[in-house]
DNA sequence: AGGGGAACCCGTACGC
DNA sequence: TGCGTACGGGTTCCCC
């Protein structure tokens, strides 16, 4: 589930333990994790490469090679590590690094995918998305003109990485309780103060759960292993049934919203 | 075009 | 207890 916070939190700590490193070693060990490269040219292309930086799109992490670019894009179980795994079975792909450190890539479900982009594919790949929600070049005028055309529920919306990056099902239920949003309701119904307050909240969200290195719900790991912290703060994602934190009525769940779970307040979210 | 649904994957939860 | 099955979840691909 990592989602916008998630996958932050990781590419800052791998930014900061990676930049200059060298690849000297890797192994293939389940290759149906590779996107876009054989691993016989995943080898070849990253063997004796430098890592110049990583960074977030969306809710992947890019590792910046010399001439490529690895796409890490985690999903449910996926784990960038840099410390031994409890369980070594899951390790699917191994990176030996000069200075005797070991980058993985650890997943248990393997939903998760690493894709190899040279430089045109990536920009290819990063055109496609929508724009980053934390970025001040996307004011709210855009946003809602984004919004507006569309009959699909906003919570839908939130989630469609091409209209905004990095928005998962966690911070989509999460922006529309603070925002005082019902999830179903269609985007061109918004108002240009409601799509602001929106916008608005899913920034403060997003900023809180990065401060405290995201939610782990189930799975979360950072590059070391360790929980993220955002969890206990949720107001309704995983709270179905119980009471809102503003009104303290029973929150509503369902699961009929695109297939996925859905908390929210009936009294407060109009 | 835009929207709906299946496929991907396997640990976990649950039923018998 | 032990086995079998349904489920979840984001993205991609296919089809209508």
């Amino acid at each position: 589930m990592p989602e916008l916070p998630e996958t932050e939190t990781i590419a800052r700590d791998l930014d900061a333990a990676l930049r200059g490193a060298v690849i000297d070693a890797v192994t293939v060990v389940r290759g149906d994790v590779l996107r876009e490269a054989t691993a016989a040219a995943f080898v070849r292309v990253v063997r004796g490469s430098r890592i110049t930086s990583v960074n977030r799109r969306a809710k992947s992490i890019v590792v910046a090679l010399q001439s490529h670019f690895l796409v890490v894009t985690p999903r449910f179980t996926g784990a960038l590590l840099l410390t031994e795994p409890a369980d070594d079975r899951y390790t699917c792909l191994h990176l030996a690094l000069a200075d005797g450190r070991t980058l993985r890539y650890h997943d248990i479900r393997r939903l998760g995918t690493v894709a190899l982009h040279d430089a045109a594919r990536h920009a290819a790949w990063d055109s496609a998305l929508g724009p980053e929600p934390l970025d001040l070049a996307l004011d709210a005028d855009a946003f809602w003109h984004a919004l507006r055309s569309s009959r699909q529920a906003i919570k839908t919306l939130l989630m469609d990485q091409r209209k905004l990056a990095g928005v998962g099902n966690i911070y989509a239920n999460e922006a529309l309780w603070r925002a005082g949003i019902r999830p179903t309701r269609a985007g061109k119904s918004l108002r240009r103060l409601e799509v602001g307050g929106l916008l608005d909240a899913l920034r403060a969200v997003l900023t809180e759960s990065i401060a405290l290195r995201g939610t782990t719900f189930r799975d979360f790991q950072d590059a070391y292993g360790v929980r993220g912290g955002f969890a206990a703060k949720l107001a309704v994602y995983g709270r179905g049934g119980q009471h809102c934190h503003r009104c303290c009525t029973p929150l509503r769940a369902t699961h009929r919203l695109a297939g996925r779970q859905t908390v929210w307040c009936a009294t407060c979210q109009r």
